[in-house]
DNA sequence: GTCTATAGTGGGATAGAC
DNA sequence: GTCTATCCCACTATAGAC
């Protein structure tokens, strides 16, 4: 089953919970008891919903796949800039949902069920953004990436430069250098 | 204490066993019971040497700074090209160790006691490549750190272009249009 | 279909004896 | 420094109640 396209009510209300969990005490307070607690059931009747840990963690992944989907698709709709609106989405989610974005991104996608069709289209926003240049999107994805994980994980050591400096230098450089055609008007 | 640049000869001997540990079975297989298996004691015996297990993870990612560190160095000295030079030389240190270098991003500094001379050093290192310019330094840190993290996890979907073609893409565009000075002559 | 109780494995960490 | 013993907590599995 693709993890959360189809959840039980029951599922779908216990990953609900564990998003809010999941915000307020990051990935290491996301324990099965604590979730279990909340929802105010035992710790091993989540098994009756999900097979494992990870296929609970594949259910957060695929909504925050679909959240950034829904974020790409309004930055694009009527932007001039798409490449660097997108982009702006792109860190946007990564501050309003950094625990979410971690685990988006730590955790193995091979190893667990995602929603394949949440993150085809997030694919496709960024091929649109970049006018269907794959090699543009991917070196873009790598700044845009790099740059808010390092962010989140406070790495750029302060009394140097604003951090919107930073993301504003390297999307004008990548922008002025890489060969992306426009969108298709 | 700085985590490893006064480690006793037994807690040396313990780190290098962990070093060994953590490249055979990644960062989920570093526990304190195996660790301690290898090593011939008991795993509370390890806390005689290392107050809890981040500051053991303390001394290796500081290893794994001090290595970069000396990566840099052979790549800057004699180099025409030092920015490119110093970024296959990280790229190539993630490859080389692959867990030890998410290791080194993914757990706290903060947290834990690291030894800031091997970080400073590579800063330097990062500083001398990109003339000074400290904003060029961190958008360039960015992309390769945002592309190897990627690359390890193995985000790029096969069938598309080779990495390797999008990290002298990336470089090359952020040379370009990134406004650093060539080292000094 | 959902939940409970129970038990087993394995992880980090501490206390106290030698 | 090292040991034994112990604690707490996490995930997993099974059997059975409703």
């Amino acid at each position: 089953m693709d993890a959360s396209t189809q959840l039980s009510a029951r599922a779908r209300e216990i990953v609900d919970v564990a998003h809010a969990l999941l915000e307020e005490e990051g990935a290491d307070g996301l324990s099965t008891r604590r979730l279990a607690d909340r929802v105010g059931i035992r710790a091993p009747s989540l098994y009756s919903h999900f097979a494992n840990k990870q296929e609970l963690e594949g259910a957060l992944v695929s909504d925050g796949l679909r959240e950034l989907g829904d974020r790409f698709e309004a930055a694009i709709s009527g932007s001039d800039d798409p490449v660097v609106d997108v982009a702006n989405a792109f860190r946007a989610f990564a501050q309003a949902r950094p625990h979410l974005f971690r685990l988006m991104y730590r955790v193995p996608w091979h190893e667990t069920q995602l929603d394949p069709e949440a993150e085809l289209r997030t694919r496709r926003f960024i091929g649109q953004a970049t006018g269907g240049d794959i090699v543009g999107a991917r070196v873009f994805w790598s700044f845009c990436y790099g740059l808010c994980e390092l962010e989140l994980a406070d790495r750029f050591p302060a009394g140097g430069p604003v951090v919107d400096e930073l993301w504003s230098a390297g999307l004008s450089a990548l922008k002025a250098a890489m060969p992306m055609s426009p969108p298709a008007a």
